[in-house]
DNA sequence: GCCGTTTTCGGCCCGACTGTTTTCAGTCG
């Protein structure tokens, strides 16, 4: 699958038409078809067979025609064009917070500077500040932009980020005389990595706020400080933007920026032909600027003809079309969900009892908890022995006796490089319920590695298959998976696709979950807790499963008990009857 | 370069802050 590299191209194409100073809207143009492409589930190489580039949104025919330029051959004649023009080393100039297109070709074309470590020296040297349109700050901005860029080059995976956005939100709320802060930007949205926080606060006095919020004892250095918005680093190197309005705008305000751009872009354009104007102070007459609301978001939405959308939809993937025809759909809840299908224990490599896992499953309001430890060929995470297996369930029915919550007996087993699993039906047929798992030969081709997760799929007693690819946001590569053939036989099958909502992996992604549920395919979302207040990390799944336009019936542990059960159940019907036909 | 319940051509969201300037360009989100 392509769809990266693809996107990765026409990404440089569209810095090199920046730096050429070409047209904004023909480099947007090149952005937009990569996001696009970025968001595909289907691999580019099998559109482009059909002869369907054009059908993505955002690809026309010049764009159509170098993706398949590339596809064919490896190559695209443009782009090898613009390289030439342009030195490769002003590419990694524009990575430079601060530093734009303009004055990159400015510092190349008069000091030669075509590389981060020219820049560095330059700016070192003070050869800079002397230039039309630079000075004294602009070099010392430069030279920090570069200490930042080096720094903290990558995202932040979700969970990290939202943990100091909270703390934020909560020491401002303490130290400044505001009304509410609410954390904003794609941390809102709940995307799974995170480039930097956006707070919104409302208040009487947003010079006091933003004074006080330089002052927090997280805060490192404070980069911009206006009378209304600040931007400041943290301790950890963190981005954290603060924007400060009166309370009758801060609907219209939290909207703006909460984003995406590509939503609030639409929402403004179809705003615009029914005459009004959208803006981070409210929805106002076109013609005669008169104000017409803002206080809320619900009323921003309103005014435009729309129902309020939830801040996960709101990525431009075609939410606003199905909220104008009064279509949007019923997403999952973190109340919705009546359980949790993978948990380990310390008989494998957890770090809890069987009983502290029922009790933080209890304080959760859980009506059931499986608890799935490792099979023996995970030597790594202490898999059990059979003997041991037999032992922990002896563990499991004592605190069932006493418990409130429904332990079940689980088993996380693993899927072999030949797709067979590691652990005997008799076995397997002793659990309540099954979930296999790939640990290894992740990174095989494309074709080996499916063939396994299908086989899986179809093995009897298989009712979950957890983190599908086995991905590690930021650290590894999941598995190369053909997921239109996986989706079609977990539909078949009835086998459920996990969300696992550990923040590190969130896998199932969203872009995946929202195919999965199109094409009838169960869901089950699970914390793969390691530790009792590990169970609280539900809601990344959660939000991973909103992000897909999950509803909540599509989701097996949403289910009462003895609905799970009779799902369960049914998976070992459907290979009765397969039997029957063969 | 893309796109169309105004348009197949002429638009393409809109405002804050900084640092340099004496009214604004560049950058960012």
């Amino acid at each position: 699958m392509k769809n990266q590299q693809v996107a990765a191209i026409l990404n440089q194409i569209a810095d090199l038409l920046e730096l050429r100073q070409e047209s904004p809207y023909r480099v947007a143009a090149y952005r937009e078809a990569a996001r696009q492409i970025e968001g595909l589930t289907e691999p580019i190489e099998a559109i482009d067979a059909r002869g369907e580039l054009e059908s993505i949104p955002r690809v026309g025919a010049s764009i159509a025609a170098k993706i398949h330029e590339f596809l064919a051959t490896g190559r695209v004649a443009a782009l090898d064009q613009l390289a030439r023009e342009v030195p490769s080393g002003l590419l990694a100039l524009l990575q430079v917070p601060g530093l734009g297109p303009k004055r990159a070709i400015q510092l190349y074309r008069e000091l030669g500077i075509a590389s981060i470590a020219e820049l560095r020296e330059a700016a070192e040297q003070h050869r800079i500040h002397s230039l039309r349109g630079f000075g004294e700050k602009s070099e010392q901005n430069l030279l920090r932009g570069i200490r930042q860029l080096l720094q903290f080059t990558g995202r932040l995976p979700l969970g990290e980020a939202r943990a100091v956005a909270e703390r934020l939100a909560a020491s401002l709320r303490r130290a400044a005389p505001v009304e509410r802060v609410e954390i904003a930007g794609s941390l809102r949205r709940w995307r799974e990595t995170i480039g930097d926080i956006d707070l919104l606060a409302s208040s009487r006095a947003p010079e006091e706020v933003v004074a006080a919020f330089a002052r927090l004892p997280e805060v490192a250095q404070v980069l911009a400080r206006g009378e209304t918005k600040a931007t400041v680093v943290t301790e950890t190197g963190l981005q954290v933007d603060l924007r400060v309005v009166p309370p009758e705008t801060f609907g219209a305000a939290l909207q703006y920026f909460t984003g995406s751009k590509a939503h609030n872009i639409k929402l403004r354009t179809w705003a615009e032909q029914r005459g009004l104007k959208v803006s981070e102070y409210g929805v106002f007459d076109a013609r005669t600027d008169r104000r017409l609301g803002g206080a809320t978001e619900e009323e921003v939405y309103s005014l435009v003809g729309l129902p309020w959308i939830p801040p996960e939809l709101r990525e431009d993937e075609g939410e606003l079309e199905v909220a104008r025809d009064g279509t949007l759909p019923r997403l999952i809840e973190l109340d919705h969900l009546r359980g949790d299908l993978q948990t380990h224990t310390r008989w494998s490599d957890g770090h809890g009892s069987v009983e502290e896992m029922a009790r933080a499953a209890e304080a959760l309001g859980y009506d059931y908890l499986a608890i799935t430890d490792h099979s023996e060929s995970l030597g790594v995470a202490g898999g059990l022995s059979p003997a041991e297996r037999r032992a922990q369930r002896a563990e499991i029915d004592a605190v069932n006796r006493r418990a409130r919550v429904r332990l079940l007996v689980g088993i996380e087993a693993e899927i072999r490089a030949d797709g067979s699993l590691d652990t005997d039906d008799d076995l397997l047929a002793e659990c309540d319920l099954v979930i296999a798992a790939l640990h290894s030969g992740i990174q095989q081709p494309r074709d080996q590695v499916t063939r396994r997760v299908l086989a899986a799929i179809r093995h009897p007693r298989v009712h979950v298959i957890a983190h599908p690819t086995n991905r590690l946001l930021q650290r590894r590569q999941g598995a190369d998976l053909d997921f239109e053939a996986i989706f079609a036989a977990a539909a078949e099958t009835g086998t459920a696709l996990e969300i696992n909502a550990y923040p590190d992996r969130l896998d199932l992604d969203d872009v995946h979950a929202r195919r999965a549920v199109a094409l009838g395919v169960r869901l089950a979302i699970d914390t793969d807790s390691h530790h009792p207040s590990h169970l609280a990390l539900m809601r990344y799944g959660v939000a991973v499963a909103r992000r897909g336009w999950v509803p909540p019936e599509a989701v097996v542990n949403t289910r009462p008990l003895a609905e799970l059960r009779a799902w369960l159940a049914e998976k070992r019907r459907w290979a009765r009857e397969r039997r029957k036909a063969a």
